[in-house]
DNA sequence: GCCAACGTTGGC
DNA sequence: GCCAACGTTGGC
């Protein structure tokens, strides 16, 4: 019985990669490097599995909106950007033998028609226990439940 | 193990 | 640019 897929959604700034680079990208792929907290890396190394479904959401953006979708196409493996010293996200502490840090690898599915932006969000009931609405939430890896998934991709596609 | 200081995130 | 909310660091 495989596990059943599961969604998510991965924070943005669209300055340094948005979802159009992503789209510019060889096989519109890339490696999700830079991710520097423990609870999003968690997230990346043991639950974001192949063929997972992820919202792709830009911060600090006029107006912050989730403005696509992608998909897990290659499982956590070590983000080498953490032991490239001249890379912004460097870690002393990071090696090839000792990652520390996790990345996936996702493709893009879909830019919508229609990018979904933070107050859409938050004036749609039923997504109103999102993790991204929730007051401080930073987490650039996050959990979303299935409904939510399907309510935002209902909303992004129309024209 | 506490907690103050500091750095970062991200909406506005 | 401001600032609230968080996470991390390091002295004790």
């Amino acid at each position: 019985m495989p596990r059943a897929k599961r969604y998510w959604l991965v924070k943005t700034e669209p300055e340094s990669f948005s979802i159009r680079d992503l789209a510019a990208s060889p096989k519109q792929t890339t490696c999700w490097d830079g991710v520097r907290n423990y609870q999003a890396r968690n997230f990346l190394r043991d639950d974001m599995k192949l063929g997972d479904e992820v919202l792709f959401y830009h911060s600090n953006a006029n107006p912050p909106a989730v403005v696509g979708t992608c998909l897990v196409v290659r499982e956590a493996y070590g983000d080498h950007t953490a032991w490239d010293k001249k890379d912004h996200h460097y870690d002393p502490k990071a090696s090839p033998e000792n990652p520390i840090w996790q990345m996936v690898d996702l493709r893009l599915t879909e830019i919508f028609p229609h990018a979904v932006s933070l107050s859409e969000l938050r004036a749609t009931k039923s997504l109103a226990t999102m993790e991204l609405l929730r007051k401080g939430s930073r987490l650039s890896v996050q959990s979303v439940r299935p409904g939510e998934y399907k309510m935002v991709l209902a909303i992004g596609r129309k024209a």
